[in-house]
DNA sequence: GGCAAAATTAAACAAACGTTTGATTTAAAC
DNA sequence: GTTTAAATCAAACGTTTGTTTAATTTTGCC
């Protein structure tokens, strides 16, 4: 399925940025093709239309995120809390180096009408929830983690927070404190403040200490 | 400055829902015009263009979170715990009652050119956060919330969660628990449960106390 | 009733949209 | 070198877009 030459992942990748920046409907093909330097006609001949280049981008990103999920399935040595942890390193990590599709994605999932996107999206939150569920009802079980916990609402905490924390970059960064700060570097102080921040959050919630 | 007429209060909450659904540039001005029953020309002639109905709706909402907002300020015969609550349960309650908002205030946020929209939306984080942050530095001071706590972040964590719910609704709606609850119902019973969720994660990451 | 302002309408506007066409170039295979 | 398929292109396609026009109706006031 996958196997994309180096002009259809350049439009793939201008797309993912032009959708995420000015929504699906907000971003022209002409738009697209401009900055990919492309024929405006290449991308109806390499995916089909508009609608299915969108789509190549959520498969494109989203086979990526099978795998992410599968290695932490697979990594079956740490105790439940260093789970959480390594769980939400991951995610903070995986957040940040794709926010432009993260971005894509808080759009829409907003939609209201079907969509196979939409449809991606929701296995996408399926499997997220398959992987976080038997983590934490197994601690619970051994007692290590407490049962008043609402796992549903603390993914929603989890990614919620994540998905915020973008268009909140700007915001942080109007500190005079990082005033000078090139952005990379930001972003790598940001996944740690975030990392942390969070990895207290979940601690404080399962476990009852500090 | 207010003051609308039944008619364009109508476009108003029209172009409100239909620009939460599918987006701003993924809604006509005509879908607008068919389902609030007037004629297309109505919304230049009311006001001005399609992108100045998105401020009207904009303008008509957040006066509205100013209010809001004056009442936690005035409020001022609580300990800070119980203003923490009382915060998280009206934003739960907001947020669940204007869902088309919310979601359309998610949508606009994302965007990446600057806008009169993402200038409102702007001042009012900057408001949320003047809010939040004397309450909780004072607390702190005073000893009864500790330091450890990154204040920016507990409020993404905050709008996050609550952003999230919505999407996230016909996910938890899913469970044949709920299979034949009315919808409304079902909204009161995610307040409760969402509002319960952030209580429990405040107290426990400002107070380590459970 | 008559008049002026406001409200409402159908029709038309140019611009932008996604997509397709048909010709042309490039690449690969024999 | 010829042939065949893939890639690329400018141009044009028919729609749909947001907005405006100019005519008509409704409204409020004297």
């Amino acid at each position: 399925m996958e196997g994309y030459s180096e002009k259809q992942l350049g439009i793939i990748l201008v797309a993912e940025r032009l959708f995420a920046d000015k929504g699906f409907h907000g971003t022209s093909v002409r738009d697209i093709a401009q900055e990919a330097d492309v024929n405006i006609a290449m991308i109806s001949y390499y995916f089909g239309s508009k609608e299915k280049l969108l789509e190549a981008v959520f498969r494109y990103r989203m086979t990526a995120s099978r795998v992410f999920i599968q290695e932490l399935v697979d990594n079956d040595t740490m105790g439940p809390l260093e789970k959480i942890y390594s769980l939400v390193d991951r995610f903070t990590n995986k957040m940040l180096n794709e926010q432009h599709f993260q971005c894509l994605m808080n759009r829409e999932q907003m939609n209201s009408e079907p969509s196979p996107v939409k449809d991606l999206i929701w296995e996408l939150k399926t499997e997220m929830m398959g992987l976080m569920v038997p983590i934490v009802t197994r601690a619970q079980e051994q007692g290590i983690f407490y049962k008043d916990v609402d796992i549903v609402l603390l993914m929603s905490t989890l990614f919620g927070t994540l998905h915020q924390v973008v268009p909140a970059k700007s915001y942080i960064r109007s500190d005079p404190e990082f005033a000078n700060l090139p952005d990379d570097e930001f972003v790598e102080y940001l996944k740690i403040r975030v990392s942390a921040h969070l990895k207290k959050l979940f601690k404080a919630i399962l476990t009852h200490e500090f």
